[in-house]
DNA sequence: CTGATATATGAAACAGGGTTCAGGTTCGGC
DNA sequence: GCCGAACCTGAACCCTGTTTCATATATCAG
């Protein structure tokens, strides 16, 4: 006999709306600050409402007024993350009309994005743990634009078309997250010289439509 | 004044020898696979201890015959998983000379161990949180491997030597880790033809010393 | 100024799960 | 058959952390 896994517990039905009023809004930003810092620190299982409260210089009780339950917080936050790193790559690698300088802005961006967001990026990895649903959408919605991007150089030959974009977008995007993680999270820089030159070479020769370049 | 992150308490001090008698040993090991399916439906801090246990067979004290607690049975878990994974590519990989056939290679062991060991694979996930010395010693081992290989083939001229072996090592292996999850998690199957070609095909591109395959 | 609404408080109720322990049971060697 | 070592049991203990709620304060339109 099949050993149930845990049932979830259902869902709150309290829907807590904005805050309509300017000290509101201050309050509920407050809480997310500090969550953003408490979760990254403490990851989302050993972090505790109190702790959040404290650092926002609120009541434990003032915590829900603002959001449900600890997991909704933590939802918030992954969105909002999400939202403004893509924002942050689109906004940089507009104007670059060479696919490879393109790629090679999008991982500085993204380096520059997670030294500046530390505690998030880890929140992404707790997301498989806390709520998968949302961890998938995070990498479906980078994947999307990510995919667009390929085809669109395919299409103009600056990417060798034998390749396919799906699976590239994803191979492109762990390239990022492990050297990431590797360089700006445990030496808490930029990635060195040695590592950008590898990226661009690396992804000149991968890319590149075999004609075009030589030829 | 800075606020203290939480103090890890004292490990325990309790030092538990492995058993002597084959049944302590097949016990042992019953707790183990148990842990390893809990904790990779679960997720670390999802996990029961009584959970375990009952998929064991075993009473809940018995378990602290075994495990000092409940970190010390997830972290032999990983360090077994880690061996084993290092194990089967080096073991797939011997023999074959042309590092880019040792390269995807390695890509199909890497697929094959994680459809296998699902569990395990988000065993890694959770390390991060629940004991990032051990997370990163599993990185680290991987890729130290990786770029032995690696160095090697820039010696022979198989591999452009103008690249960074360690930040090609992590880059690497963030695509087989993204890939993973991408396929073989989500879908729950080997990643198909198209992937497979993709990777291969970016990785001739990618690695190939200029002169080597052309000239 | 005043009532209505939004926001804030923190003690206490509640729940869940890791760990302990005092008392069995099994097993191999003598 | 007997004895000690190894192994096993599960109720109870305990601590932590989430959530509730009755009460209090701030804000603002009219």
């Amino acid at each position: 006999m099949a050993r149930r896994t845990r049932t979830e517990r259902a869902p709150r039905a309290t829907i807590i709306p904005l805050p309509t009023t300017a000290r509101g809004q201050r309050t509920r930003q407050k809480l997310l600050d500090a969550a953003e810092e408490v979760f990254g620190e403490l990851g989302f299982h050993n972090a505790g409402i109190v702790e959040i409260t404290q650092r926002a210089d609120v009541a434990l009780g003032t915590f829900y007024l603002y959001f449900p339950d600890k997991k909704a917080i933590f939802q918030d936050l992954v969105r909002t993350l999400n939202t403004r790193l893509r924002g942050a790559i689109r906004e940089r690698i507009r104007g670059l009309d060479d696919r490879l300088e393109q790629e090679v802005a999008g991982f500085e961006t993204f380096f520059e994005y997670v030294r500046k967001h530390k505690n998030l990026y880890r929140l992404i990895l707790q997301a498989e743990t806390v709520d998968e649903e949302l961890y998938r959408w995070h990498y479906r919605t980078l994947a999307d634009g990510y995919i667009r991007g390929l085809r669109r150089a395919q299409a103009a030959g600056e990417v060798r078309s034998d390749l396919d974009a799906e699976s590239l977008a994803y191979a492109l995007m762990g390239m990022a997250q492990s050297l990431g993680s590797r360089y700006v999270l445990w030496d808490d820089k930029l990635p060195p010289t040695a590592t950008r030159r590898t990226i661009r070479a690396f992804l000149e020769g991968g890319l590149r439509a075999p004609g075009k370049a030589r030829r």
